[in-house]
DNA sequence: GATGAATGAGGGTTCATTCAT
DNA sequence: TATGAATGAACCCTCATTCAT
């Protein structure tokens, strides 16, 4: 991620503070690390949650010392919010995309469907999602973060979605305008199901949101 | 004297505190403490989640001292899952007595939604699910039991439902047979919004479960 | 989370403190360190036994914060254990010698004597001896090492010792080679009475234990 | 132990503070409870020692409430000073007649062994004096008063022996006259013993104290 | 920058002691 | 007198954070 190459500084230089990232060996190294620890991060937090992940396995994760953390993040608290929101914004332009494709809504459902099985269902991405659920509360500038950032325009683009599809009497009612949270449902719960009750009951993702399409837009397939 | 197995202290089996439950003016006195106790630790275990939730505010908030909530719980863990467990068990009968109605599946719903509302969004036990969903990966014996307990039970209800409604010909598709989550969807997001983005963008939950059952069933009112 | 099995926090083997101990300045510091702590702990131990015995005390008498004590401990029982270990070995290779001497029994008992009243009895070794006798009956594991590091050791000495001794008649009776107790019972006395009365009536150990050798093998004077 | 009868008082009488055990049949069954709480604590006491020891347990073990146990001892290291004093008076007055007779020193020692071995390392007052060993010098008091109604006693008793033996040459020397805690040094070493080795390697105390005996007074067998 | 030893506040849990019944 | 529920001080241990090297 962004290692070019600039002049290698004469090395008894002061070195400057790191004013804004200077593209240069060091920081590309610097943000390797940082990297680096955002996963370790996020492995820890998802699996034992904010408070009782223990910054020392952050740490052994990444393979780094403890206070290297501090480096690079004022603190715990930090290194959370700095990972809930470096993950999320890149996928938003992605279903942003795919959500203006001039199509039959159900082909672009269909389409928005794919992405968010592949770019979230399928990665780590799941995990962030089920951290901001569990805990969201907690952070109230996180929730706004990503309500502001994420949410908020995802719904803009669905809901200019049916806009279109209404007009062209794709829609059954305007139900699901009101409320564009009735589509992104599914996929909310195929996640926490997903934490909960896999062992119990494992679950077709896939398979429930075309399931779930279905009811919204009957059954004719598209694409 | 801790987790090491070595420094050898007699097993004396810990004597299980009240085996009696005869009711007496004690044992009432003693469910009324244990229902404050409860209280204050759902509110505790609500607001900051279970790692971050301390016995002592649990103690002041149900007005009595911290090492009274031993006398009643064994541990933290264990002042969690009952926790769990006894607020949720009595809401799957009054559940499944309305699905089991023999009326058209649209009042079968309807009147669901208006017990979920009633008995679970409008009550502490949308914090009970709340904190399901977001403990439940870092205790597997909780997410057992509410899948046991709760969740394949209402699922059952729920497939008999719609099997009845499938022969009758009130249903559109099997999809919702197969996917009974999807009926349930709506409630889980509202749960969620409600903690996450009330304040950026209030929910009518009853609005939100009306809208998707017109979506699933067509627009007919019904009752 | 304490001791019930519930709560999954994945297995993260405590990372091993310390695997090297390759000398160096660190190594040094660490070393010194660990000294000091097990020089406080041996104090606060011996004056208030193993259960009464405050770990912030220990850390107050080293000069510590009380969680670096864990940084060289596992825990309290831990620290109790290494305590006793470590002290009592080294003196062990030094009685056997003693023992092997090829001097007339007598002779090679005043020495042995006298190692015991230098090494043991005039250090704080007597007050390991003490904790074993004190704490030994409830922790099993250390009465084992003692038993196999240390007392085995040294009756194994004795016995060989007043083998050879018997051979050459310099013993009344082959009673003490039955009870090689016997020999060193006057320590173990000694010890205790010095820790019990030693304020109303005390003790020369030199000359109880001399009075002793006198008793098994008659008044003659050796070396 | 003191159960007799007295005039039972008519029951609405204002109970008497009872001012100095008056016998009664309330006495009696007060006694009995003392003596049950004592009972229960010397199993815990033994078993745990003074600190771990926990008066739960022994409330349990009496078949009382806990709160009953500072209707009888002020606090838990009164039952503890109470428990020791009340056990040893006994046993010293059997002693002392044993050691006065007026026989041969083997014989008479040779019956002091059977007074130790049957009256105290096969009673429950091996235990009691486990317990001077191990807490003693955490309760000076105890100590002392050990020091003044018991050991005391018994020097004093051994040194008459002694001195009678002496006079009439059954004595090899003087040293144990000087030393007269080498003639009990035996046997509390097998009481140490038996709390930390029995399992390794168990010990036959009465062959051990004559063995010992043998080596201080010869082989010859007396009686 | 990087390290990891050191810190010490904080929280779960225990248990001697009290007191209303 | 007896009870046992309630108390709260005390103590072990953890872990985020700091800082000398």
């Amino acid at each position: 991620m962004g290692k070019s190459a600039t002049a290698s500084r004469g090395s008894k230089a002061r070195r400057p503070r790191r004013a804004m990232a200077a593209e240069g060996p060091r920081a590309g190294r610097r943000a390797e690390r940082r990297q680096a620890i955002l996963a370790a991060a996020l492995q820890e937090f998802s699996a034992c949650g904010f408070a009782a992940a223990r910054l020392d396995d952050v740490a052994d994760a990444a393979g780094i010392a403890k206070g290297t953390i501090y480096l690079y993040f004022r603190d715990k608290e930090a290194l959370f919010q700095d990972l809930i929101r470096s993950e999320m914004s890149p996928v938003v332009a992605t279903l942003e995309t795919a959500l203006a494709l001039d199509l039959p809504v159900r082909a672009v459902a269909e389409r928005a469907v794919e992405v968010f099985v592949r770019e979230v269902y399928g990665t780590s991405r799941k995990d962030i999602i089920r951290l901001i659920i569990s805990e969201g509360p907690r952070f109230p500038q996180l929730a706004d973060f990503y309500y502001r950032e994420v949410l908020s325009r995802i719904i803009a683009a669905v809901r200019a979605l049916l806009a279109r599809a209404l007009e062209r009497g794709e829609l059954r009612s305007d139900a699901i305008i009101r409320f564009p949270q009735l589509l992104g449902a599914p996929g909310i719960v195929a996640i926490i199901w997903n934490g909960l009750f896999e062992r119990h009951d494992p679950l077709d993702v896939r398979a429930l949101m075309r399931a779930h399409l279905d009811l919204l837009f009957g059954e004719g397939r598209a694409k």
